[in-house]
DNA sequence: CGGCATCCCGCTAGATACTG
DNA sequence: CAGTATCTAGCGGGATGCCG
């Protein structure tokens, strides 16, 4: 019992060392993705962001997107026209991002109903009225 | 069919029309992605969980696991034995995902020195001392 | 058009204490 | 060992208003 302690396989997953947290940290925010995705198609200018992602604030359109550009994720273009004019597109980074966020979502699509229905079944199981086993 | 006029007012789009929404509720606790890459080894222990993810309390623990046993991600087994034995496992549509997670965690890996460039880059930019150009 | 400032609220998660 | 309960702070983010 001097030397050998009982702990073997437990593999600290510390979070300072781990890359997982910091994707999660770039894409942590409410509105990051969808940023992203539709940046995809090619450059954007603010206002059309502002309309094609539903529900979104000026505020948060702009905190976002300059979180971003601050992770050289998208690039921001001024064009000095009297009408101002801003174009944001997605850097090379960004892009291979994108393609792996895609996984992602076809991870989703494809278990989307699976998650549905265990939600269901499990809220089911735990109603306080009492439907533990069956009716 | 004449009074279709349910006021769904609700501009949200219920994240129904967005499967990258989905999976980012999923995901989008701050130790839901820990803790699947610590159970993807296989059958882990709560105590286990605890010690193998550096800085999560027993209540984040408690509360993130439930909410992936609640949609599906993973199995909770207890061993009624005289000092309780509960042990978490993936399904295998969490272990599908830890598949894809892991492409993101590649995606950090190559870019997080790119990534933290930038930022400094930004900053240094974005300085109040207005250290725009160089020195 | 594009963006920043301010106020405000709800949710997440940390600390702490108790239990079967 | 494996939880649960409460109380609270911090922060993300919504609403609104003003400016180049």
């Amino acid at each position: 019992m001097s030397q050998r302690n009982t702990r073997v396989t437990v593999q600290v997953v510390n979070a300072d060392a781990c890359p997982v947290r910091e994707v999660l940290d770039r894409v942590s925010g409410k509105w990051s993705v969808q940023i992203l995705v539709a940046a995809a198609h090619g450059p954007i200018r603010f206002t059309e962001l502002e309309r094609s992602i539903e529900g979104i604030s000026r505020r948060m359109l702009t905190l976002t997107l300059r979180n971003l550009e601050r992770d050289g994720l998208i690039t921001r273009t001024v064009h000095p026209t009297v009408p101002p004019k801003v174009e944001y597109e997605l850097t090379p980074v960004a892009r291979e991002l994108h393609e792996t966020l895609q996984r992602l979502t076809n991870w989703a699509e494809r278990n989307r109903v699976y998650i549905a229905e265990s939600r269901a079944a499990y809220d089911e199981e735990h109603r306080p009225d009492g439907a533990g086993a069956d009716a």
